[in-house]
DNA sequence: AAAATAATTGAACGATTGCTCAAACATAAC
DNA sequence: GTTATGTTTGAGCAATCGTTCAATTATTTT
């Protein structure tokens, strides 16, 4: 045996997607890095081999974050619509106090890189299927229990409902300030498909 | 008198337009510009000041562009629904083949900047407003003309279709190919407040 | 203690960043 | 044709980029 890494791995990831997360990949410097995980350069290039290694264990880790707050939800509700909704007000609107951006890493990410990075940009495309395939699951279990119609599909109200999440999170950024995001999630969940 | 310009403005402009709407602000330099509309530093810097300088020029013409594209898709419908309806149609799908991104060049900009780039963060947000404030005109039109019920507040319906376009464009770049973004676009006009 | 093993450090590498400016050049005025 | 005026050029600046690696430090095994 030998010395031991004396950095806790979780903890690093998570100060790192923090970081990645409110300046997004280009901005982000390895010195940035460095500061914000505080670990030099031959450590975290042994540890992760390079700024497209970090961002990489970042964006699996936002992305394991995204299912784990899901399930969360999930588990704290009988009612799997519920517990959506609970789901897209946290996303939008609490994201907007406490986060390093009102933006969804993984959306940011999309937007941001080109093929040129096609390895980063299919990681968050495949994250962003990942946890859109779990609220079609939701959506089953919530048109199973009759709270929402069988006429849709499930995997086309998901993907409808992707798509008001990042919209919305983008319009937060764009406005800033005093739109009523609360009220505008209640009538979608009122008005709409569910 | 002297010596004139040799290079044309509008054109330096369209392309530099379509390499940062391509590559975003952050990863476009310099040395990528000068390649892109063929002009050596010391005439860009005479022209424009800065890289934000050229960045702020291609943000104002992307704006302005996508106004007249409203303006003309206008003129060409009699009914204000309609022009919108193609409007959304051009900016979603149209966009698929032809531009640099899939994606809104506003909407990337204000995803990507923090407020270390207050400035440019706050021409692209807005830009999006004004785009909004013409789609509430428009709506307010279809008002008049009961192509859209009165009930709803034209200004909220104008930013329920920001989030719409934003969320759809967002969406399209995420799942490559091929999503029924027309049947989409259409179901959005039957169903929802329009 | 001494030797072995591995993690951490930070100086430094070549490449690239945004940007400057003296020199070369082109046109207009005389 | 000469002078005046302003444009274009591109070598090159300091700073920063992502990355490497020899030296140092810490721990474990002998």
């Amino acid at each position: 045996m030998s010395k031991k890494s004396k950095f806790n791995r979780e903890e690093v990831i998570a100060n790192a997607t923090n970081l990645y997360w409110e300046k997004g990949y280009h901005a982000t410097s390895m010195r940035n890095l460095q500061d914000a995980i505080d670990m030099r350069p031959g450590s975290i290039y042994a540890e992760f081999g390079s700024k497209d290694g970090v961002f990489k264990a970042s964006l699996q880790h936002y992305a394991q974050i995204s299912i784990e707050q899901l399930q969360n939800v999930r588990a704290e509700y009988s009612s799997p619509l519920n517990a959506l909704k609970t789901f897209v007000k946290q996303a939008v609107i609490e994201t907007q106090k406490n986060s390093p951006s009102s933006m969804c890493m993984l959306a940011k990410t999309v937007a941001e890189l080109t093929e040129e990075q096609a390895e980063l940009l299919n990681i968050a495309r495949d994250a962003l299927n990942s946890v859109e395939a779990q609220f079609a699951n939701l959506i089953k279990e919530a048109q199973e229990l009759g709270e929402v119609t069988k006429n849709k599909d499930a995997a086309e109200l998901a993907r409808f409902l992707q798509i008001q999440i990042t919209g919305l999170r983008t319009y937060a950024k764009t406005s800033n300030g005093d739109i009523p995001l609360e009220k505008m999630i209640n009538e979608l969940f009122e008005h709409y498909p569910f």
